[in-house]
DNA sequence: CTTTACTACTTAACATGTTTAGTAAAATGT
DNA sequence: ACATTTTACTAAACATGTTAAGTAGTAAAG
């Protein structure tokens, strides 16, 4: 009895693919995060707030796809490294509303051109039609109700 | 200026769509292993396993994705577990062989079902036609050179 | 209005992720 | 043969992932 016989190959396997295929995308912005003291995660909250503006944590913890204790941690160092800035909710006090700062802001501007270098690399090598039906799939596959 | 000025949005943007995307996938096996006493990654090993024989431990962090230092200490208590079996390797002594065992794969048989049921589900909504369209565009941006 | 549930976090404990440094074996250069 | 470099790991330290438990504020039920 073959070895493959009762399990789909990794290589397609959905959670295997996209995790590989994700480490491909990061290695190079990986790279780039180590050269400015930032960790992928703090990166990812960063692009999210810069997105949507003053929002509560369970908002970053969705978008960017981390859990709450994780985030408590992160955004601990982050605002006494002066990129977020927090405060209790004025209606809901049970809420802590979080924002970037100029600072934070300043990170992402001065990293645009090599983030965008890394996208532009991808897209000369796949081509741009086949980026947006990955994205528009991702986008989709997103969406299934599990 | 508008927010979104100098970045994409963050679902057109490759490293966080393809986390999104593998968080919904992954959050019905993550019940799933939570009933077996099995990580996410430990599952991933297992099939990686059972897919590639007796291999090195390099050759099973390329697969699974994982780096040397964190197989390391999975696999220490994986072999104590009875799930893998390790031993030096006979031409090259630095290597270190590693294969499952039955109880690894009777683990992998047990869940099969569970397994091959969340991905119906996923296929059910998407469609065959697109996932197999989504796994082939990820298996090419996986192959690009960065 | 009070009790009960629920929500938005925080804390703690342990597993894994990630980087740096170290070790032993193998390959390479001279 | 010898020194040098490379390879395949292992160890340690700190950040994050993950689960369970706790706290305070809010909403719902009676």
């Amino acid at each position: 009895m073959n070895r493959q016989s009762h399990t789909t190959r990794t290589s397609r396997a959905l959670p295997i693919a996209l995790l590989r295929a994700r480490e491909t995308v990061m290695a190079p912005i990986r790279d780039m995060l180590q050269g400015i003291q930032l960790t992928e995660q703090k990166w990812r909250i960063l692009r999210v707030l810069d997105e949507m503006g003053e929002v509560e944590q369970s908002a970053i913890a969705n978008e960017a796809c981390l859990l709450l204790p994780s985030l408590t941690r992160i955004l601990r160092t982050m605002e006494s490294d002066g990129q977020i800035s927090r405060r209790q909710g004025s209606t809901d006090k049970r809420r802590t509303m979080v924002k970037i700062t100029d600072e934070g802001r300043q990170i992402l501007e001065e990293n645009l051109a090599t983030s965008l270098a890394i996208h532009n690399t991808i897209e000369a090598q796949m081509g741009q039609e086949k980026i947006d039906n990955l994205l528009d799939l991702l986008e989709e596959l997103q969406a299934v109700k599990v």
